[in-house]
DNA sequence: ATTCGGTAGATTGTTGACAATCCGTTGTTT
DNA sequence: AAACAACGGATTGTCAACAATCTACCGAAT
């Protein structure tokens, strides 16, 4: 789930560049407010300054780092109400797309989608890997149906831009016990509503999907207090 | 109407390069579709290629240009299809900002609000400049409004995103007799609910302004063909 | 006549060195 | 002792030269 536009082997270093740092903030393993150096990543990727510049603005675009003139860049770090204000957002969008995926998408489109579920669906009752379901497999979920919406502004929105930053966060809430299976009925609902062309319950599904997440982390959140950011020192 | 966290007079060559070239795109001053070289943009703006290739990137992830590796970049060229999913996503967005001001706004920034439209009254009652109306005035309070939501995801997404595409399509349609003086009180309407703190109401008002707005653009895009990117030669 | 292959030119991608700016420390002064 | 100013080190910002790739043109073969 690399780009909307799915590209190959990275064509230029700076791409490759750009893909693996971001990789790497998405999968925390450079923990958010952490300062990066452009000398560190130049000697750990092996790359110019040049191209890894021209990466650090490309993820600057997508906030997810934030620079300071001629003092760095730190990894972005999201206090507790940009998070919710995010999903805010998702709930907006994400019900769109849902709506238009209704329409538009082919019944291809949407076989494939009920493919993904059921593979869910086994994952889910081996209770092997429970947090696969909660992260990447989700998101599948969503990516195609915001894809099946035939929208391409909202798709670069969603897919390229804010979904690295959700995924960014979904590592730091451990699943909740009773998440995943309510979770992974919704998907077959909105599926459901999908196949049946109803977007406007769709979109509703969708939205409470989402809502229902947001609540979820506000709950968490509330009980752990309001450590969303953990800051670290320079890399 | 620079950036969402307005900045002073950029800080180092590249976002004095990003800044101008944005500017000069959006304008129209180069059109869309349009292939830009890394020389002509060194020699023109007297900076070097460095600097240069990092503010496009920027303008990439902005959607502005669009890069093919090895090959160079072209001004962005949006087609028919594509001009109408902006503004569908725009009504989803500022729909939501909208109702978000209802509740989000202080006293003091819906005065603001007001004063900005009491200017437009003027310009528009003199009928001297109706076109700054229908291009600058307009965003302005859609700006005015977003930035009062007080959701930083959604004003980065619409203030610092959509609108520079937003804005560069605006330039095509020239005001249609009837439309400004209905803007103008669709505004009006869309400040009271706001006042009124009903952001039911200002939700639908705003999506209803919007979604004429791009009724508008269809009609006039029908009438005079599809022709909405005239693509240019090199520069 | 048209299509295919090859070469020349130009353009993009990348690197390394140089200059400007900022941060932390030290020493001085009140 | 605390605050301020100057200094040194490190980091970011910028430039100019080098290498890799693409585009366009030209010629030859079918």
């Amino acid at each position: 789930m690399a780009e909307a536009t799915l590209e190959g082997p990275a064509q230029t270093l700076s791409d490759g560049a750009f893909e693996r740092i971001q990789a790497a903030i998405v999968k925390g393993e450079i923990a958010p407010g952490t300062r990066i150096s452009e000398q560190y990543l130049s000697t750990t990727f092996g790359i110019g300054r040049g191209p890894l510049r021209e990466a650090i603005r490309r993820l600057e675009g997508r906030r997810l780092v934030v620079r300071i003139p001629h003092a760095g860049v730190r990894v972005v770090s999201l206090d507790y109400a940009e998070l919710i204000e995010l999903y805010h957002v998702r709930e907006a969008l994400e019900g769109m797309a849902c709506r238009l995926a209704a329409q538009n998408m082919t019944d291809d489109e949407i076989a494939a989608l009920r493919d993904v579920l059921a593979m869910h669906e086994q994952h889910s009752g081996l209770k092997a890997n429970k947090s696969y379901y909660q992260q990447e497999g989700d998101l599948d979920i969503h990516y195609l149906i915001v894809q099946g919406s035939k929208n391409r502004t909202l798709s670069h929105m969603l897919c390229d831009e804010l979904y690295q930053l959700v995924r960014m966060y979904r590592y730091r809430f451990s699943t909740t016990p009773k998440r995943p299976k309510q979770a992974f009925a919704e998907h077959h609902n909105i599926i459901q509503a999908i196949a049946d062309r109803d977007g406007e319950l769709a979109e509703m599904l969708m939205r409470r999907h989402i809502s229902a997440s947001r609540r979820n982390i506000e709950r968490r959140l509330q009980e752990q207090g309001d450590a969303v950011t953990s800051s670290g020192g320079t890399v």
